[in-house]
RNA sequence: UGACCCGUGGUGUAAUUGGCAACACAACUGAUUUUGGUUCAGUAGAGUCCAAGUUCGAGCCUUGGCGGGUCAACCA
């Protein structure tokens, strides 16, 4: 009873800090007692696990207040914005388990409201079009310990700027010529309140809008205004906007029939140690090659985590663990893979295989003679039930697991030695073969038959318990290994150009003569499999029967580095 | 020499709103184990950036320092 409600308490989405304002927003009886909230990526590029962190929130924070969330592209800039990006961020906020249900939206949909604001601004006053050019204006703009000076355009009649806006808008003035710019304050300590450009000339085809418009307004001013419609409550962003709050709530003044107030609250957005997360970067990657897409498995985004191996709870609980603050730290990636291990292993299927094998002929064991043995599923979960793998004469174990001279802690198979066959029996290796450059290229082994099963009725014990394949039965096959992509630590300490210096030239690796029990084979996509001391795999989606092999190898290794000591 | 934000073990988050700092990851030790996995038991590690102040009592409040971050795109 008390464990129950122990364990209930458990799932229970952590509060964080934006949990305890809303609780004190709705004490205060605002909104309606509403929460609404919105995932408006700008569709760029993939999503990474960086957003998968801000999609928990929004859509978490919803699920908890028994709000909703919206999804909401921010798609106010057609130079950068394709509808490739817009699919696979709704794929993979499916993926993670979201769902936004009726609620799909885009800034653009927007483009003749905001249009008609900007006109009630410029009627009121509060608008002006600026003839300068870039340079010039950013001159003016002062810099954050200097006042700007303001534009000798910045006082024409609303008469004036209402034709050249209109003009703007009928494509009359080339990119660069001509802006809007809200009339707020030059002298502002603020850089964003002075005098911000609101829209800008832009002639490029829009994903969805064509070429509708040349003119675009720019983020600032559109993203409140949405929210507002949208009905939006709580606006959470990341913490490089919170200069921009105060011209969030200057727009929301300007919303004279404004009934309630959206407003805006900045977490520190994700930094994972070995990862690298912006989008600009991991653009070049695709774009240069170097990985074979925005899915690629090496990549941090979610469809290359998810090709990877990962699970949606294992993020899902990842995003839940790392909690929300406005702390900018850095967080360390052992625990996104403690997070996948963690759920993986409650639900990975156990099953042999072998990448890098060494034959071993049972001399004892009749030619030509083969049986079954049982091997259960998952050791921790008896409902997924039992297989059976085929035993005979010739197998393959891991390269690996033999040392001809075996160092103090070594604990698998060495001349002389016994070790148990996992679910099979226990063989002793007495003689090694070598051929002329004087490689291991076979092992003479003799088996227990009492031993079937793994046990000795004897109660005779051994220190190791070994994978192998039968070689006659065993699916060959390809396998891809994958590491961390980058090798340095806080790969926000990189510069931009010299970045790519430190990917790391194993993370990617094809074993070609691998082999795995014959029952890999009836796996579907996604199914994930176990290896011994190898870590979690899938089959990967899009290539067939191929294998990828998933992440634990490191830490393997590391493990045994230190039993070697 | 501006504005805004942040400062708790190695890392990330907590601390009943002022009552002698807890949890997870990582590390280490030991036990169990038909995966050197898992599981279990345990150890170590911060006195909360610093300094004053208020208070019986401060990680929480006040003031002043120090340190870090963000902002000067017609990007979001």
């Amino acid at each position: 009873m008390a464990d129950n409600k122990m364990q209930e308490n458990e799932k229970v989405v952590k509060n964080n800090f934006i949990h305890l304002q809303i609780e004190n927003d709705l004490k205060e009886g605002k909104n309606n007692q509403r929460v609404h909230t919105r995932f408006p990526p700008e569709p760029n590029g993939y999503l990474h696990i960086g957003h998968a962190k801000s999609i928990c929130l929004n859509f978490g924070t919803a699920e908890k207040f028994g709000g909703k969330c919206n999804l909401r592209f921010d798609d106010t800039n057609p130079s950068k914005e394709e509808t490739e990006y817009v699919d696979s961020i709704m794929d993979d906020v499916h993926w993670l388990g979201f769902d936004w249900e009726d609620r799909l939206f885009y800034a653009s949909d927007y483009f003749e409201k905001l249009y008609d604001f900007a006109v009630k601004l410029i009627n009121d006053g509060k608008a002006y079009v600026d003839d300068q050019d870039a340079e010039v204006i950013s001159q003016q703009k002062g810099t954050p310990t200097r006042p700007g000076i303001e534009s000798p355009f910045r006082n024409r009649t609303p008469e004036e700027n209402l034709d050249l806006f209109t003009r703007m808008k009928n494509g009359e003035f080339n990119e660069g010529e001509k802006v809007l710019r809200a009339k707020i304050d030059m002298a502002s300590p603020n850089m964003h309140m002075r005098d911000p450009i609101i829209y800008r000339v832009l002639k490029a085809p829009h994903h969805r809008t064509g070429d509708k418009w040349v003119i675009y307004p720019m983020y600032d001013f559109a993203h409140g205004q949405s929210d507002y419609w949208e009905g939006i409550t709580h606006s959470v962003c990341t913490l490089e906007f919170e200069v921009h709050r105060p011209l969030y709530d200057w727009c929301i003044d300007q919303l004279q029939e404004a009934d309630y107030r959206p407003r805006q609250i900045e977490f520190a957005r994700l930094n994972l140690s070995y990862t690298v997360m912006s989008k600009r970067k991991l653009l070049e990657l695709v774009q240069d090659k170097h990985v074979k897409g925005w899915d690629d498995p090496r990549m941090p985004t979610i469809s290359g985590l998810r090709r990877r191996g990962y699970t949606p709870e294992s993020i899902r609980n990842f995003a839940d663990r790392i909690g929300v603050t406005k702390v900018d730290g850095m967080i360390d990636v052992t625990l996104l893979e403690h997070s996948v291990r963690e759920h993986l292993n409650k639900s990975a299927q156990r099953v042999m295989g072998v990448l890098n094998p060494l034959k071993v002929v049972i001399t004892n064991y009749p030619e030509g003679q083969e049986e079954e043995l049982d091997a259960v599923n998952n050791p921790e979960d008896e409902s997924m039930g039992k297989r059976k793998v085929p035993f005979s004469r010739e197998l393959y174990i891991e390269r690996e697991d033999f040392m001809e001279d075996p160092p103090r802690k070594f604990f698998r198979l060495g001349p002389g030695r016994e070790v148990r066959l996992r679910y099979a029996y226990f063989i002793t290796c007495n003689k090694v073969i070598k051929n002329d450059k004087g490689e291991i290229v076979e092992l003479q082994c003799t088996y227990d038959p009492a031993s079937k099963g793994g046990n000795s009725p004897d109660g005779r014990k051994v220190k190791a318990t070994l994978h192998w394949v039968s070689i006659k039965h065993a699916i060959k096959s390809e396998v891809r290994l994958y590491d961390r992509l980058f090798t340095v630590e806080d790969p926000l300490s990189v510069k931009d150009k010299d970045f790519k210096e430190f990917m790391n030239p194993e993370a990617y690796k094809v074993l070609p003569n691998c082999y795995v029990e014959p029952f890999v084979s009836q796996a579907k996509p996604f199914d994930h499999f176990q290896f011994e001391r190898l870590g979690y795999f899938n089959l990967d989606p899009d290539s067939g029967s191929d294998n990828l092999i998933f992440n634990r190898t490191v830490q393997l290794r590391d493990t045994w580095a230190k039993h070697n000591k």
